[in-house]
DNA sequence: GTTCCTGATGAAGCGCGCAA
DNA sequence: TTGCGCGCTTCATCAGGAAC
């Protein structure tokens, strides 16, 4: 589905934001729609360094896009989260909601990233994402051609957002050195249920591109549930080919509360 | 009128070379 | 080895045009 989804420069309008994420999750309510939040954000004094019209950039053009679809429930559940979960398993989520919103993200990571990774390469540089952007446009991913300047932005924006998140070394740098990166069980257990109750069977979501992100093909995504159902969060029944889940929460309001418990 | 998309610009930080 | 200065890169911010 992503991967037919026309390249935006959106990312550029806020990397990672993983600070500012948790602040705006405090802040949002359900319901709550980006012009409240933003009214909110103001008032709240939360952001004494970030002008009205950047913060409003920020809310409208990363953190709704990302966080406020399918009704919030992003974050929604991120909120919940959040109280308990470390920063380092919140980033792997906001990674996940992030590739959903701006597909070059997710496209450079499963193509690139965890290629090089395989590979054994120690380092990913701004020339290789540039790389990536250029096939991008021959392949026909962007509205129109983008011009150099932006081509430039862009591939140091992708490296950049990779940084926030904990797949490459941060800081303002051109090449950054891969760090090793491996999805945590909440984030596993939560991608799990997302998936499923999306309406996707069982043996499709072992597949599923999200779980790419995090390096994983279908033998590793099968390996991982089976962790999960050591700890009660799922069972796991596979007879050769054919893979039976029994999911024991209904919902992922329900999963939110019990991970939030763990 | 509002939202989306793209481009331009400036501040801050980093790295490199060079002189002392 | 250290300190300085310069140039480059990154990122945040803002603005304007296009589309709806």
């Amino acid at each position: 589905m992503a991967a037919t989804m026309r390249y935006t420069t959106q990312l550029g309008a806020g990397l990672g934001l993983v600070d500012e994420t948790k602040t705006l999750l405090d802040l949002w309510t359900p319901g709550m729609s980006p012009s409240r939040l933003h009214q909110a954000a103001l008032e709240s004094g939360d952001f004494p360094t970030v002008s009205a019209r950047r913060l409003r950039n920020i809310i409208v053009e990363s953190f709704a896009p990302r966080y406020l679809v399918s009704d919030g429930a992003p974050a929604r559940h991120l909120k919940t989260l959040s109280r308990v979960l470390p920063t380092a398993d919140l980033s792997q989520l906001m990674l996940i909601f992030t590739s959903r919103a701006n597909p070059i993200l997710g496209d450079f990571i499963r193509q690139v990233y965890w290629v090089r990774y395989g590979a054994g390469d120690t380092s990913l540089t701004n020339e290789d994402a540039r790389a990536f952007v250029e096939r991008a446009i021959d392949d026909g991913k962007m509205l129109k051609r983008w011009s150099e300047k932006t081509v430039s932005r862009v591939s140091g924006y992708l490296t950049g957002c990779c940084a926030d998140y904990g797949l490459l070394e941060p800081g303002a740098k051109r090449s950054r050195r891969i760090l090793p990166f491996r999805i945590a069980a909440p984030v596993a257990a939560y991608l799990a249920y997302d998936l499923h109750l999306a309406g996707i069977g069982d043996n499709t979501l072992l597949s599923h591109a999200d779980w790419a992100l995090f390096g994983l093909g279908r033998e590793d995504v099968l390996a991982e549930l089976k962790r999960l159902s050591l700890q009660g969060l799922l069972i796991v029944q596979a007879a050769g080919d054919v893979i039976r889940i029994s999911w024991t929460h209904p919902t992922q309001e329900a999963l939110c509360d019990v991970l939030t418990q763990g």
